[in-house]
Formats: C-alpha cells, sequence, structure tokens
DNA sequence: AACAGCCCCAACCGCGACAGG
DNA sequence: CCCTGTCGCGGTTGGGGCTGT
C-alpha cells in the first residue's frame, strides 16, 4: 500500500509557487535559516509540504544560485564530471557553484545529451556510440586496484563512485584528503574518451588535467570530539562558494529555537556524510 | 491569427538512508 | 533490533512558452 505521505495533503496547495509565496519562505529562511523541513510551512504560514518548501528554496529561491546559460566550460566540466560519478547530479553540483542539482539534471537531459550524441558519444557510457559492449567490455571481473593505479574509464563497465576512487587512493590517515593531488583524471578528450588517473605515464604533459579537488571528510571516531552529535566533522568546502561562505553551524532552525541536542547542534545541521549543512553569511562589509 | 507539436524546466513522486525512540 | 519520522536524491511529469505551418 505504499508509504504515507510525506505531510498532510488535504490543505496544501501544489503546482506553481506564487510571489507570495516566495516571498514568505524567503523572510522567514532569512529570519530562522534553513532546516527543520517539516515544521517549516506551518511556521513560515505557508499551504505547502516541508518537501516542496526545501525544494523551492534549493532550486530557485536560495540567493547564491547562479542562474541564466551555462557556460562552455560549464558543459565540459558537467560532461567530465559525469563520466566520473554517473548520474550523481547532487555530486556534480557540488562541482559548480550556484548550480542546482536539479538544473544540471535537466539541462544534462536537455541539452548536453544531445550534445554528445551529436558528437557520436553514448550520453550513458561516454564511450563512442558504434562501439559494442562486447568490444570493450573487460573480459574478466575487475581486480581490486593497487594503491595508486590507472584507472582506465573506457573499460570501466559503470562510472566509479567517488568513494571507491578516493579508496583506491590509499592516502587515508584521519580522513580522505581529498581527490585533489591525489587522484588526478586525465583525459585526451571528451571525444575519445579516453580517460586514466595517476600515476599514468604517457603524454601526460599534453593531457588535459581535471582537478576534481573532492574534499571528502571521514566521520572520526573519536569520543572527545563532540562538536557535533557523535560524528564530528570536517569541512566541506567548495571552490568558488566559499568566498563569502565559511564554514559555520547554527543556523539551522531548530537551533534557533531551541531545539538542539546538549552539544549544541541538532542533526538537521548536519550531513548525513558529516558535513556541515548550514553556513553562516560572513559579513562582507 | 490560429493551431499543433515540441521543448524546457519547475515541481512532484517514490524510495533509500539515517537517526532517534 | 525494529519501527517511525525526516531528509535528500534521482527519475519523471506536466504546463507554459516557443516555433513552425
Amino acid at each position: 500500500m505504499g508509504r504515507s505521505p510525506c505531510c498532510e495533503k488535504a490543505h496544501t496547495n501544489k503546482g506553481a509557487w506564487t510571489k507570495e509565496e516566495d516571498q514568505r519562505l524567503i523572510d522567514y529562511i532569512r529570519r530562522h535559516g534553513e532546516g527543520c523541513w517539516r515544521s517549516l510551512p506551518k511556521a513560515a504560514g505557508l499551504l505547502r509540504c516541508g518537501k516542496s518548501c526545501r525544494l523551492r528554496w534549493i532550486n530557485y529561491l536560495r540567493p547564491d544560485l547562479k542562474r541564466g546559460n551555462f557556460t562552455e566550460e560549464e558543459d565540459e566540466l558537467i560532461i567530465k564530471l559525469h563520466s566520473l560519478l554517473g548520474n550523481k547530479w547532487s555530486l556534480i553540483a557540488g562541482r559548480l557553484p550556484g548550480r542546482t542539482d536539479n538544473e544540471i539534471k535537466n539541462y544534462w537531459n536537455t541539452h548536453i545529451k544531445r550534445k554528445l550524441i551529436s558528437r557520436g558519444i553514448d550520453p550513458q557510457t561516454h564511450r563512442p556510440l558504434e562501439s559494442t559492449p562486447a568490444a570493450t567490455a573487460p573480459t574478466a571481473a575487475p581486480t581490486p586496484a593497487p594503491a595508486t593505479t590507472n584507472i582506465d574509464f573506457r573499460s570501466s563497465p559503470a562510472p566509479l563512485p567517488v568513494a571507491e576512487i578516493a579508496l583506491m587512493s590509499s592516502t587515508l590517515d584521519y580522513g580522505f584528503k581529498g581527490l585533489n593531488g591525489i587522484v588526478k583524471t586525465k583525459c585526451d578528450s571528451v571525444e575519445d574518451n579516453n580517460c586514466t588517473t595517476s600515476g599514468m605515464t604517457t603524454d601526460e604533459e599534453s593531457q588535459e588535467e581535471l582537478n576534481l579537488d573532492l574534499s571528502i571528510g571521514l566521520v572520526r571516531n573519536n569520543n572527545n570530539d563532540n562538536h557535533h552529535s557523535k560524528k564530528s566533522t570536517q569541512a566541506l568546502i567548495f571552490n568558488g562558494a566559499e568566498s563569502k561562505l565559511q564554514q559555520a553551524p547554527g543556523v539551522c532552525l531548530c537551533c534557533q529555537l531551541g531545539f538542539q541536542s546538549s552539544d549544541g547542534f541538532c542533526r538537521n545541521c548536519q550531513n548525513r556524510d558529516g558535513f556541515f549543512r548550514f553556513y553562516r553569511q560572513i559579513d562582507s562589509s
């Protein structure tokens, strides 16, 4: 019979948002910060479900959204990231400041897919369209890669999850240092889809490097670190976005209203990966 | 001008992950 | 360990705008 609805639907609006609804949501989040989406609509006087409010804010109202056309550089970055990450739109969006996962997903489906097909590339596999799976698929199940290895994405049956790449990088001490400087992805070109990772041996100077700079934080298992619930965090700072935004917890609505736990934060302040979700606007004056 | 078909994107839906009780 | 509530992600949809006839 499926799950129960995410919220009371009898008295909620659906469909396009009005300017008045937008303004209410903006005003409320300005005053109280993001978070606690479930209770936000009622508190903000909106006849919407929390999910809808969250989506509207994240995809449309957030002040740091770039909007407007994608640049050629963004196009290429999306293509490269997609070849590595697959349809992990939120991860891809994390590398494009001011762009949302929804926006990138839409753009992929409407523009980039077509662009790749016109180049003769399969948008899902990033392989030439005419190539058959039998011709390119590995003959045996892949064995675990050594610490530093070449990863040939041409022969990968599916895009490698970023965590898997990081694990293979063998730089785990306290946590992942991030892929920056650990795994350098090299592509001869998007067209030939000849992507490998460091330490590559051939034509390094002539190949374009894609510095993913994906900073990944691991949960540190340290009881003394009680800054944020059971999990401590490492900052996840994206290029571009960090110029005005610094990691700073504590603008979650729950926390604002005093619902936080004894350590000062509620779970809404933190992503499941252990990263802070809330950023405090740094006064630029 | 009117209509049909297409395109795009904002919004919705379902599900998995996770935390807390 | 199980159940429930919540969040966030990825896939899908539908309506408005655009273009061609």
